[in-house]
DNA sequence: CGTCAGCTTGATTACTTTCAATTGTTGTGG
DNA sequence: CCACAACAATTGAAAGTAATCAAGCTGACG
């Protein structure tokens, strides 16, 4: 509701410590630093729109966002999760195209803006940074194509049981150690992996009937995630 | 069959002028120039397979080729095309992980192949080879997503649709200005719509039959892009 | 001329979507 | 706190789409 940046520390202080910008020099983080703004966005905001222009990048201090696009017929599909550490926008870098997809925030999170032009000057004067990024576009690359292979050739329920493992390496479990630490609802499942919300909930009934999972209304508990792994055939 | 390295000349006389490399100053072309090899592919024959150990990137001096993966049920998927002047397996450059596609060539191809350290140092004392580089990356990512959104929403004729678009734009016309320049066979377009032989096979019926293409066996003949592109549902 | 790979067609089956109706949940204002 | 509205979840039945299986055909090539 309320901005709450002043919550928010100087990039000095993030503790977000393993993320694309730990190779930045004291100055260089500080340059950062002087030119971003800091918000709070609540559950279901957007962040930034598919096909508005880009003015620089993000990065979540703290929070979950997902990444969709709409297809013709109107229907979502989601892209990519982010989560804090991560940065968002960052390929407005590169092409002076507006956004690619659409950003929303799945909890309420607290997101860095940054300035695109201060980036870009340290990429020149950083290699490693420029290394960052290009092995960050290179690691999303591959997971789109890995995700193009998995939607072209699996069915619905292998598709499910993908998307449930891909939350849980995105977002982890809570503290119980089996229930995933994020809640969405059946037709956001549905455009991960590109199904309807019907067949969603008939999939997701199977493989409780089937105990590869356990489900609490929004809440989807795991409790052995190599039963998943076998059902929807990922060896990795 | 035969090599044919001496057909390919050095880097500085080479043609390919608008890719890449564009950017190198003299001394750069001739460092890449010096550690190329030039090799002659056959149709059909593979470059580097999904999986194998990446010893450096590819560039295309003339031809056709596809990159692919397989799914777990062994079943083929097109991931993306490239042709003369492009450059393959770059993606090895910033990880060492195996190479994540098979490189097939389509037609009697002429490829060199670069050093992954040479390319890598003039990187770094280049920027502008840098940003080329993300830029294709960034590039790639953009139409992975958007052959993902496609794959997941589309019928199976809007994607065959798409598909033969696909390679209008990659490969282009033959004199004729309306027949593709590449053939494939049925089964080769079925990987890339994500679908069977059969069905690609009916479903190219029902185009001709719609006029928005002439088969003469392999040959497919596109009399008008716009009739395609309408049935796709792209509009870019 | 035989063979093999690719192409084609038909029939059947399986899977998924769509549509429709109902129930459950949540947040809000009175 | 309750009632209501809006949204989310569920279930069933019907329709549609595409895959699968089976068989015959075609054309290139040694």
């Amino acid at each position: 509701m309320s901005k709450t940046a002043t919550k928010i520390p100087a990039c000095s202080e993030c503790d977000n410590k393993d993320n694309i910008f730990c190779t930045l020099t004291p100055e260089q983080t500080e340059m950062i630093s002087e030119n971003k703004g800091s918000n709070f966005y609540k559950k279901g905001q957007a962040v930034f729109y598919e096909g508005n222009q880009s003015h620089g990048l993000f990065c979540i201090h703290k929070g979950k966002v997902k990444l969709s696009k709409l297809g013709e017929n109107g229907k979502e599909q989601v892209i990519r999760f982010a989560k804090t550490g991560n940065i968002l926008g960052y390929r407005s870098l590169f092409s002076n195209e507006p956004y690619q997809a659409t950003a929303t925030v799945l909890e309420d999170s607290y997101i860095c803006h940054l300035s695109k032009e201060k980036y870009t000057d340290i990429m020149k004067e950083n290699s490693k940074l420029s290394w960052k990024t290009m092995q960050l576009l290179s690691k999303d690359l591959k997971s789109a194509e890995q995700h193009l292979i998995n939607i072209a050739q699996k069915t619905v329920k292998e598709r499910i049981a993908e998307a449930l493992q891909l939350l849980h390496t995105t977002f982890g479990f809570l503290e119980d150690g089996k229930t995933l630490s994020i809640m969405l609802t059946r037709s956001e499942i549905a455009d991960i992996a590109g199904t309807t919300t019907e067949t969603t909930i008939r999939t997701l009934a199977i493989l409780c009937k089937e105990n590869a999972i356990e489900l609490e209304g929004k809440r989807i508990i795991i409790p052995n995630i190599s039963v998943l792994t076998k059902i929807s055939g990922l060896y990795d």
